[in-house]
RNA sequence: GGGCGAUUAGCUCAAUUGGCUAGAGCACCUCGCUUACACCGAGGGGGUUUGAGGUUCGAGUCCUUAAUCGCCCA
């Protein structure tokens, strides 16, 4: 045997199995006809992310069930990458040259995108590193950048395939204009924040009339951008208004009333102005009433020439002088505040300005529609399955996705524009005659090549060569996506879509939605607000193991997950439990194999070994079931409890006893103890890798060049699960808590052995006797006995629990009083539980109605119920 | 405004198709002799299952309704 140091040294061995494991490329995956198949593809992380809480836990989740599968023999497949996240890989160029003084419009394009390139390569891609520190067991010779060759080849050719079926689109859309990163992103890019703001309720005068209609904006500065003024048409007040026309202050021009239903009668005046070119709703009331839409911001929030004395000014700045101006002219009602969710861009922070421009467009109603059936026909399954409803609810309400992006590191768009004819020209390679042509400056939106990731890592072209991509046969579809709930049309719903439209097979079976994490006062972490933990911090300060353990054991399926620092600790301690319990079974092996007493071969199986064999089978099937159903917390707690309860309290005492009163059958017991801590290991390890790595190494020599995580978890033996076993010793656990208990409450001294008496009823000697020494051994007795009555009964404090009466001997030291209390209290919750079971039992209607197998058991526990009540009524 | 989900011990969560005196872990209290572990061991206290109705022999579980919280969509 190794050395087995006291402590666990996780630093030392982290590393050490990191380097480890990918040194001896364990987790290099081919296909093999032999084994059936498990394969996981990354959800790509950011090339600028660092590995937050919630990747943590989405990369163990990935790493349980890909060591897990493997461990049963599959051939397991986990692809690693990145995505080169367009706007947050330009914000990071942005702030190097903006130190230098510089602007990306100084550099130009090409030089641009070198840069961006050399930041990547020196500085992203930091969080694959942090997933080897988690001990993820990734492939990394598959490891693939969505901005790669063969990825971006891939990303062309869907776009003019997609282009050719007409499925994708230029069109004049109101898009979420990004003012700092100047650039559209999608709606899934932007977030809403709440802010005070104000109300303002503008006149605008009828015709030439004294009558004006107020309207209520929180945005007069796109007033030169109106061309109507909607009410509602159920809104007796404006009634008089219809089709007249009114002026718009400063320009002077006339638009007019319209009708339409979206206007909300209750908000503000009921009246709205509309800007066609300014704001979604409005848009599409302006597409309504053939309304023109005019442009009145600029690209960089500033008013253009259509505001008239107020163009170049900053939006903020000009909405500030035209109320000044409104005011003087008495078009100003009032100002009133108003709160309420105004949109940010996630990336850059910037306050979203809703902008109409011409953008590139994909159809996307015929792609969600068999992408609704497989789900539907439960092909994909969802977990939680509630995850289903939301699902449905967006693929059909679907919108057309914008995937053009005014940016430029990513995919520049394959569309070239002929200089003298206008011809559009879209093709994977550029045309020949290419000083001809100018190429549309745009790229596509970072998911345009993301959705296409299943299928890309395996080295997909949409071609014949598919055909002979053995990787692509034996991997896809892959058996798992998992991801967190924010971003299933992001991902999941697009990638179900291009795996229908282009391998016509879903990309993957099963997709887990793992919880959301939020700190112990359940506000979601967040950088903003501070309240986040560092997970690299953490696992430094505690071992990767603890708190990989720790944030699965708090995730329940489909709930959030409550985390600070202190649970931790739960890891922690578990590990070192582990720890210990094997140290504890080496030492005392070493002790028993030096020792010289002869070994007696013949063994007879005890009610210990059925118990534990029993219980650890159930143990490992509901292990097995869990992972099944991805209740990844009731796996850990299952082996949690299973290891902490069973085997460290209850079987490695009793062996602690076993072996000192069969000394010649002590390596048969130890050897058996440590088989079973080492399938303990195993069943773990998918959790825990590094300690159980190490422990499976300490506990036999000769394994340096093997790893724990090739070896094959034990088959579950449904056979051995036994019930009568079970709870045979559950009796033998109520004996001798009953006894503890009577011990403590009479506050015997630990040191002092006692007496006990015990009255069996009939056919319960049995396990009394067999478990004598045992019960000894744990309680501190000196005598234990099986009688048939009790003489002097204020001699002995007295328990009675189902089949036994036990009679502690206590001459002199018996506190009456506190016997005759605890007793009568007792007493008093038997009398009450009797009297639900009698009323019951004695109910027709129940007789009548309920299953026999209920009738019973009800019956069985009146009986016990009512043996108990007299026994202790006799005692008292 | 529409949809989805939650509400069980001080905290975080369990509780097969409706059928244990509603269970764990953490926290709390008492004690701690021993062949690993004080990041430990033994024992204990703690609940009108958010409120109100209903269905049923029987409801934490099903239905209606109210309240509070969270998420998504507008």
């Amino acid at each position: 045997m190794s050395e087995f140091p006291k402590n666990y040294d996780y630093t030392t061995s982290e590393l050490f199995w990191q380097k480890f494991w990918e040194e001896n490329k364990i987790y290099e995956s081919h296909p093999n006809p032999d084994k059936p198949k498990y394969s996981i593809v990354i959800p790509p992380p950011n090339v600028t992310g660092i590995l937050h809480f919630g990747h943590m836990l989405n990369n163990t989740i990935q790493d349980i069930y890909c060591r897990w599968k493997r461990m049963q023999g599959y051939e397991v497949c986990w692809v690693p990458g990145m995505d080169h996240a367009s706007i947050s890989t330009e914000m990071m160029v942005d702030k190097q040259l903006r130190k230098e003084g510089k602007s990306k419009f100084d550099l130009g394009r090409q030089e641009f995108i070198k840069l961006a390139w050399k930041w990547k390569e020196e500085n992203g891609g930091i969080i694959l590193k942090q997933l080897r520190k988690l001990g993820a067991s990734l492939d990394w010779s598959k490891e693939r950048f969505t901005l790669d060759e063969g990825l971006s080849l891939n990303v062309r050719k869907v776009f003019v395939d997609l282009y050719k079926k007409g499925l994708i689109y230029r069109g004049n859309r109101i898009v979420n204009w990004d003012p700092v990163a100047q650039t559209a992103v999608s709606d899934d890019e932007i977030f809403y924040e709440e802010r005070n703001d104000k109300l303002y309720f503008i006149k605008y005068m009828v015709g030439d009339s004294d009558d004006f209609i107020t309207v209520a904006t929180t945005r007069p500065e796109t007033m030169f951008g109106d061309t109507a003024v909607a009410v509602n048409p159920n809104d007796k007040r404006y009634s008089d208004f219809k089709n007249r026309k009114v002026r718009l202050p400063f320009v002077n021009k006339l638009i007019p009333v319209i009708e339409d239903d979206y206007v909300d009668i209750e908000f503000g005046t009921g009246a709205l102005k509309i800007t066609p070119a300014h704001d979604i709703n409005d848009f599409e009331v302006g597409q309504r009433h053939n309304l023109e839409a005019i442009s009145v911001i600029t690209k960089d929030s500033k008013l253009n020439e259509n505001a008239g004395e107020f163009k170049g000014l900053e939006i903020f700045d000009a909405r500030k002088k035209i109320v000044a101006k409104l005011e003087e002219l008495d078009l100003l009602v009032k100002v009133e505040d108003l709160t309420h969710n105004i949109a940010i861009s996630d990336k850059s922070k910037a306050v979203i300005e809703p902008f109409l421009s011409e953008q590139w467009f994909v159809k996307m109603k015929k792609l969600a529609e068999p992408a609704i059936e497989v789900v539907k026909e439960g092909k994909i399954k969802f977990y939680p399955e509630r995850y289903e409803k939301v699902y449905y609810h967006w693929m059909n309400n679907i919108r057309d996705w914008c995937i053009s992006r005014q940016l430029w590191f990513g995919h520049q768009i394959p569309i070239w524009y002929h200089k003298q004819t206008g011809e559009i020209y879209c093709e994977v390679e550029p045309p020949t005659d290419i000083e001809n042509w100018i190429q549309d400056e745009d790229i596509l939106d970072t998911w345009f090549s993301s959705w296409l990731w299943p299928l890309s890592v395996f080295g997909w072209q949409n071609d014949e060569s598919d055909g002979n991509n053995e990787y692509l046969k034996y991997y896809y579809p892959t058996d798992l996506l998992s991801t967190g709930p924010d971003i299933i049309f992001l991902w999941v719903a697009r990638m179900i879509m291009a795996g229908l439209e282009y391998r016509k097979e879903i990309p993957f079976r099963d997709v887990y939605f793992h919880s959301i994490l939020r700190d112990g006062k359940g506000q979601k972490m967040s950088k903003t607000l501070g309240n986040y933990s560092d997970a690299i911090e953490l696992m430094d300060k505690y071992g990767t193991d603890a708190l990989r353990f720790t944030i699965v054991y708090l995730a329940p399926l489909g709930n959030d997950v409550l985390f600070d620092e202190d649970k931790t600790k739960i890891g922690r301690n578990f590990v070192t439990k582990l720890w210990n319990a094997g140290r504890f079974l080496m030492m005392m092996k070493e002790k028993i194999v030096s020792s010289d007493v002869k070994q007696n071969e013949n063994y007879e199986e005890d009610l210990i070994d059925r118990w534990i064999e029993s219980r650890f089978n159930s143990a490992l099937a509901e292990a097995d079931k869990f992972l099944r159903s991805y209740r990844l917390n009731d796996y850990t707690k299952t082996i949690y409890n299973f290891v902490w309860s069973d085997f460290c309290d209850w079987y490695i005492e009793l062996i602690k006893i076993k072996t000192v009163e069969n000394p010649g059958q002590a390596v048969m017991i130890i050897n058996d103890a440590i088989s079973y801590y080492e399938s303990i290991l195993k069943i773990l390890h998918p959790v825990i890798p590094y300690v159980t790595e190490e422990l499976w190494h300490i506990l036999e020599d000769g394994r340096s060049q093997k790893s724990i995580s090739v070896e094959l978890i034990s088959e579950i033996k449904h056979e051995s699960i036994d019930e009568n076993s079970e709870s045979s010793f559950e009796k033998v656990k109520e004996i001798v808590a009953a006894i503890r208990n009577l011990r403590l409450q009479n506050n015997i001294p630990a040191a002092l052995k006692s007496d006990v008496f015990i009255i069996p009823v009939k056919g319960s000697e049995k396990t009394v006797n067999e478990f004598n020494s045992y019960i000894k051994k744990l309680c501190n007795l000196e005598k234990l006995e099986i009688v048939s009555s009790i003489e002097g009964k204020n001699n002995y404090a007295s328990s009675v629990i189902n089949n036994y009466e036990i009679y502690l001997s206590l001459e002199g030291m018996l506190n009456v009083e506190l016997q005759k209390e605890k007793m009568n209290k007792e007493i008093d919750n038997l009398k009450k539980y009797l009297s639900g079971l009698d009323k019951k039992l004695s109910n027709e209607n129940f007789l009548n109605k309920a299953s026999a197998v209920i009738i019973d058991s009800e019956k069985k526990k009146q009986t016990e119920a009512r043996e108990k009540l007299d026994k202790l009524t006799k005692l008292i």
